[in-house]
DNA sequence: ACAAAAGTGTTTGTGTTACACCCATGT
DNA sequence: ACATGGGTGTAACACAAACACTTTTGT
């Protein structure tokens, strides 16, 4: 198959595309190969009043108008594509993750997936920890946080192959959660030990013993650092305020089975 | 950025192409989107005389000529990714990985990193067992199994970006050996106790304790099922055959500490 | 008989679980 | 004083590491 291309002027050719020619007054490539559209996407998790919440969009235009769909859009020419992920969380619902981990979950390829064109998306995990409402950008008007019990294995709920992107995405943190230090970046900057589980036991749906979960998180080099300060909320005794380690492996790893 | 589009017969324009006009004899089409290439790249594992090795071409042609590379090329207009990664693999080697289960690894899309037109290959990881030779087919006169040592850590020994390709695959290979039954994928159907642990032993370069892991890995449901037959290799008691089990996940994991 | 590989038994030590108990604060 | 949550002590238990030992073949 070969494809011409008519190009604007900012688009720079490459090498192998070849052959330029002229049309009247635009200038014409050819190309080998077949002609795609890269998109990224994010499943961005958070923990909001003890339940896990994933950002939505709502989608204005066809196809899917009215559906739920993740965050995302189309890469620009020179954009690499995690800092696509960004630039699109931040244009659809204004929360911007400067500073954080975002992390590659898999590429979406079929050729139907898409019914207007041939559309490869490459989709990444990001974790907040609680957030803002989602600021009020332009674009923002329909993000919203939505939790995940609402969603989860509901392939028809959300636009395109999104409902399967999900089902991944919390897969891979519920995984990732018991051999990665993945569950402090749930937590803001400072967090108590029992902030930390609460974490576990929203994702995992189960309690832990409070006591062997403090001793086991603190005793894995590198997990979590104490700040030295302490922190009263409510009744209780104050608790210690920790910050996240350079460890980012948890060896040996917390395990889900009973614990508590 | 617009971009327009003059299309051969092959190519169905979808929905949003839009503003069909004629220069001279070819249909030009106007896509709002940036235009990129697909590709699939692979990295095709297996074990031959007690190492690992990688599947890997020599390039003919610019850029990178006379360079090793991961076997790979350009998606079809209408081909599943997975679907594309297999036919280049059995195209430029001759292998073919029908029944066998391949893994997404990554995408790769950095704007600079193919030289001639921006281009986003979609990696997958392929373990094989102890195949005869690379079939020559008419491409495949360039393909070799060559030991990872040769290769790995090395960004420069490989075209393109092929070195941190090889690097995440066999990072993530030694990993998923820890926790999964990935380690039946480098034998054959059937396979005694001693052969898998000498997969073990190879990909993580230290010795198992014989007894201890034959209890270890008959002892986990549906890991390994016997056959029910014997097989007699050379001075020594013979040995049980076992088939790879319906198992995916090896809970608890084996690790990968002292063990031996 | 001896070497070599397969597979089992047994001891020892480490790490998790379960739960009792003390600590420090708010009401 | 009492409730509430933070944090420590400790005994019971499970499991992996180390290695001795038995089984079954080839030479």
């Amino acid at each position: 198959m070969r494809v011409q291309l008519i190009v604007g002027a900012a688009w720079r050719p490459r090498l192998d595309v070849v052959n330029p020619t002229k049309y009247g007054d635009a200038v014409v490539y050819t190309s080998e190969y077949p002609i795609f559209a890269v998109t990224v996407d994010v499943v961005c998790l958070t923990i909001r009043r003890d339940q896990l919440h994933v950002l939505l969009v709502r989608r204005g235009g066809a196809p899917y108008r009215g559906k739920f769909a993740l965050p995302g859009g189309f890469v620009d020419v020179e954009e690499d594509l995690d800092d696509a992920a960004r630039r699109e969380l931040v244009e659809e619902t204004g929360i911007d993750l400067t500073g954080l981990v975002i992390e590659q979950l898999a590429t979406y390829g079929r050729p139907d997936r898409d019914p207007r064109q041939r559309t490869v998306s490459v989709v990444w995990l990001a974790v907040a920890p609680d957030l803002p409402e989602t600021a009020a950008g332009s674009d923002a008007a329909e993000a919203h946080w939505v939790p995940v019990t609402e969603v989860e294995h509901r392939p028809r709920r959300l636009a395109f192959d999104h409902g399967a992107m999900l089902d991944q995405g919390l897969a891979r943190a519920r995984a990732k959660l018991e051999y990665t230090s993945l569950a402090t970046a749930f937590c803001r900057p400072e967090f108590t030990i029992a902030e930390l589980r609460r974490v576990y036991e929203v994702i995992w749906g189960s309690g832990l013993d409070p006591g062997n979960f403090h001793r086991k998180v603190t005793g894995v080099a590198g997990f979590v650092v104490p700040t030295g300060e302490q922190v009263r909320r409510g009744g209780g005794r104050p608790a210690q305020l920790y910050r996240a380690g350079p460890a980012t492996v948890i060896q040996p790893p917390l395990l889900r089975t009973t614990f508590g």
